[in-house]
DNA sequence: TAGTGGTCTAGACCACGTG
DNA sequence: ACGTGGTCTAGACCACTAC
C-alpha cells in the first residue's frame, strides 16, 4: 500500500491520516493494541523512522499511548486520565482528588442560541440536558449543566448514568464510540442564580465561577457543551500553561 | 566534545541540557540565531538525527523557534507571542486583541504569606508591587497586581515602565535576562473590593474573576505573582486544553 | 528467548530564504 | 548558488515486558 497516493504533504502526515481514520471510524478501539511499528512500517511501505514520526504526534495528542516492551495502545478514558486532563477544580489548600458525582435531573430539551452555536446544530433542535452535582470532601463544589445533541446520542437514557464510574466521557466512548480529545473553556464570574445557589449552599447573588466547556471528538466536531457553576470559596480552578 | 560524559540518560537529553545551560546562563540571548543543526551535531559529536531530537523538545516548549531556510532562534517575548500565550481575556463576542496597559502605582512592599509561598521567599522579604489597569475597546477589564522579588530585580524603577510596549515580561527579559517560559493560573470568583470596583467601574461586592498567576523562568524558579481582577460582564477568560 | 518501543547513526534529498 | 531546516531511509543496538 502506498499511503502517499492521494496526498501532497509529507509522507508521515499521510500515514498519520490513515491511522486517524482507523481510530475515528472505530476500526481501532480504545484500549486496543495496535500493530507494532515494524509491522505498520512494512504495511505502509515507509521506514521505521517515518512511521515513528507519524505516531509521535498522536502520542503527544494523547490519542495513542506507547508502552515500551508491550506495544502501542489506543487511549481510553479511564478515571485517572479524565481527572488529570479534564477536571480542573482543586482545593485552595490541598491536593487534587476525584469528585463524587450525583445526578440532579435528566431532561429532553431544545437548543437555545448558545447551545446551537457551540454544538453547531439548529436553534430549537432536540437535545438532552443533564444536571450533575460534583462534591469534594463532602461539600458540593460544582453544578454541571451538560447539553448534548439528541441526534448524536439518540439511545441515551437516564439508566445509563446509574452505577457508572465518575464520568460521562467514558460513557460517550463505550456506548457511542465518541472520544473527547480536546476541549475549550470560557470562564466568567457571575452572581449565583437561586437554584444554583441552593445546590451550592450559597446565598443567591453570591459570586460563582462559571466554566463553559465545549468538548470535541477526533474529527474535531463538538460533542457537548458543559456549563459548570463552581463555588470557589474553598476551591479554585487550576491550569498549568505552556 | 562528548556531551554524554557526565550523564546516564539518553544522549539527546545530554545535548538538550547543554543547550539549556547556554540559554539559561544568557550565553545564547533571546532573538539570537543559534548555530546550524549540522554545526551543533559536529560540535557535540552526535548524528544530525540526535541533535534534531534534542532541539525538537525545546521547540515544543517554545524556548527555540525553527525557521526553515533561515535557522533556529532563541525565542523572545515580543508582543504577539505574549498576547497569544499569556493573555487569556477575550471579549464574549468578538476576537482577541491587545490590551492597553496603564500604570496605577509602583510601590516597595514586603512579602505576605501568599507572595512568600509562591515566590519561594521569606515572609517580610522586600518586594515590588506594581498595579496596572488593562483596557480593551476603551473599557477597563482587568486590574493586575504584580509582585516580584526585590532581590532579583533590584535595579527596577518606575521609569522603566514608561514608554514601554505592552508587557513587563519583555522588560524582565531585556533588562534582567529573565525569560518566562511557563505559568500556572488559579482562578476564583470573588466579590469586588472597593478599590478594584472603582477601577473596574463596578459596584463593590459585584462578582469579579481573580486570576492568580505564578510565572516561572527557564530554571523553573518563580519570577512573579500576578493577581488579575477581571470584570467579566463583557469579557471572559479563554483557554484551549489538550 | 522473542517481541516491543527507545535511541542512534550516517547519510540522501527536498523546500525555503537570501544574496 | 548556498545554507538552512524538513523529510526520509535502512539499518543497528539497547531497554523493557512477557512467556
Amino acid at each position: 500500500m502506498n499511503v502517499n497516493s492521494l496526498d501532497g504533504g509529507p509522507l508521515y502526515k499521510g500515514v498519520q491520516r490513515a491511522l486517524m481514520e482507523q481510530l475515528a471510524s472505530g476500526d481501532l478501539k480504545p484500549g486496543q493494541l495496535i500493530p507494532s511499528e515494524r509491522q505498520l512500517a512494512t504495511e505502509y511501505n515507509v521506514s521505521i523512522g517515518t512511521l515513528r514520526k507519524a505516531i509521535d504526534e498522536l502520542v503527544e495528542n494523547r490519542i495513542l499511548i506507547r508502552q515500551q516492551g508491550k506495544g502501542t495502545f489506543v487511549a481510553s478514558h479511564d478515571r485517572e486520565r479524565l481527572l488529570f486532563y479534564f477536571f480542573h477544580i482543586v482545593p485552595q489548600t490541598g491536593v487534587k482528588s476525584y469528585p463524587l458525582v450525583e445526578s440532579v435531573f435528566f431532561h429532553k430539551a431544545v437548543a437555545d442560541a448558545e447551545v446551537a452555536s457551540r454544538l453547531k446544530i439548529a436553534v430549537g433542535a432536540p437535545t438532552f440536558h443533564v444536571r450533575n452535582k460534583l462534591s469534594l470532601v463532602g461539600e458540593v463544589v460544582s453544578v454541571d449543566d451538560i447539553t448534548i445533541d439528541q441526534a448524536r446520542f439518540s439511545t441515551l437514557s437516564p439508566a445509563q448514568f446509574k452505577g457508572r464510574p465518575n464520568t460521562i466521557y467514558n460513557l460517550y466512548q463505550e456506548a457511542f464510540g465518541v472520544t473527547v480529545v480536546r476541549t475549550d473553556e470560557r470562564l466568567r464570574a457571575e452572581a449565583a442564580s437561586t437554584d444554583h445557589a441552593k445546590l451550592l449552599k450559597l446565598k443567591p447573588g453570591m459570586p460563582v465561577l462559571t466554566i463553559r466547556r465545549t468538548a470535541f471528538d477526533m474529527r474535531n466536531e463538538p460533542v457537548e457543551l458543559r456549563i459548570s457553576t463552581v463555588n470557589t470559596e474553598a476551591h479554585e480552578y487550576f491550569a498549568e500553561l505552556l
